[in-house]
DNA sequence: GTCTATACGCTGATAGAC
DNA sequence: GTCTATCAGCGTATAGAC
């Protein structure tokens, strides 16, 4: 059952069912062992179409990872266009974040797993990709803001995302096995106040 | 020039030859994207030889699997040998990661980006080797002490070190361009106070 | 555009001399 | 234990009918 957001075009074309099929496999399998066949079989279709269409596998590869680029980027995209402050957005990504994992795990699995260079040699490493240079830009932002602390770029932005794309890593892996939406709640907190009770302390100090 | 960390032995044993170049091009390329004869012709020794040493290319992948876990699990012990505070062992043990990456590139790139299910499909996944035990260890001692920000241990262990990681993958990926070690102090108190410039200014109007 | 049958290169692995 | 020469199978890609 093909479950990528196809453009405005038919739900159930040849297209959709190839690289749905595809993506299963290759998070599956990995790329490298995953054969034309496989997907040829899993999509119902001959190995001529898949050639028509891709003209290779890498080619099918490619535009696999470029439909799912644009995908991802949509949902920063949207997130960026909704009225919150910094820090909601930051929230607001993180909880897509996990809540795509669970969803759409393949998606997730592909654009986050994937090596891609070793298939898709001349494409740059999917950090640099749009998306992620948009989540980059909405903590540079909040820097400007004064809403997140001061610092250098690479480690504030690896410090806000970096906890929830490691829980991602590990319910990936297989590691953890309940939904890590539901921990949420917690991995904000922890982000936003620092792991050091001390901080704790502090603040119920204040509150009393 | 061989310079995986070799028990006892002769430094220039042949087995070292052979793991490091494998390590190199398996790093550089890609367990798939590497043959046999590859490894054969960087290491100066004759396909035989592969086969005698380490049975199959399967084996080879694994035999170097082993040794670097059983490395890094070393790395991760010495640490906890120390007599240190929990925070400090936690410091410590992202320094050394950072450290690692910068001066055995290969080992922190084959162990933290090298999907070994492709080709050790009956491995567990690295995150649930020992030394990664370990470091989750620790941040359950570190909460059992009070050192720690009490919670699950998942979402505490990702935070702690989750930062540390993503810098490092963004290191590996070539798009980070300086030592990640120079960021070292910075990723810490980010980790322990959070990103949060509010506590920052609550500390700064404690310390006034 | 879709299909089947086929070609051809590469690579993992072995045999057997030294 | 080390080497070279060789095999067998798989997997990408194409040719050509429909």
């Amino acid at each position: 059952m093909p479950y990528l957001k196809m453009q405005p075009v038919e739900m159930e074309s040849v297209d959709c069912r190839i690289m749905t099929s595809a993506l299963d496999l290759f998070v599956e399998r990995g790329f490298h062992n995953v054969s034309v066949h496989d997907v040829q079989r899993r999509a119902n279709v001959s190995i001529g179409s898949i050639y028509n269409h891709f003209g290779s596998k890498e080619g099918l590869a490619k535009s696999l990872y470029y439909h799912l680029v644009k995908e991802f980027e949509e949902m920063v995209e949207d997130i960026i266009d909704e009225d919150l402050s910094i820090r909601e957005r930051c929230n607001q990504l993180i909880w897509q974040l996990l809540e795509y994992t669970e969803t759409r795990r393949n998606i997730v699995a592909f654009m986050l797993h994937a090596k891609h260079r070793e298939f898709l040699p001349d494409e740059p490493p999917v950090c640099s990709a749009a998306p992620f240079k948009a989540m980059r830009n909405i903590v540079q932002q909040g820097m400007a803001t004064g809403e997140i602390r001061d610092g250098d770029p690479w480690v504030v932005a690896s410090t806000v995302f970096g906890g929830a794309i490691r829980l991602i890593h590990l319910r990936l892996d297989g590691v953890i096995n309940q939904p890590i939406t539901l921990y949420y709640d917690e991995l904000v907190d922890c982000t936003w106040l620092g792991i050091s009770p001390t901080m704790d302390s502090v603040l119920r100090e204040q509150a009393v």
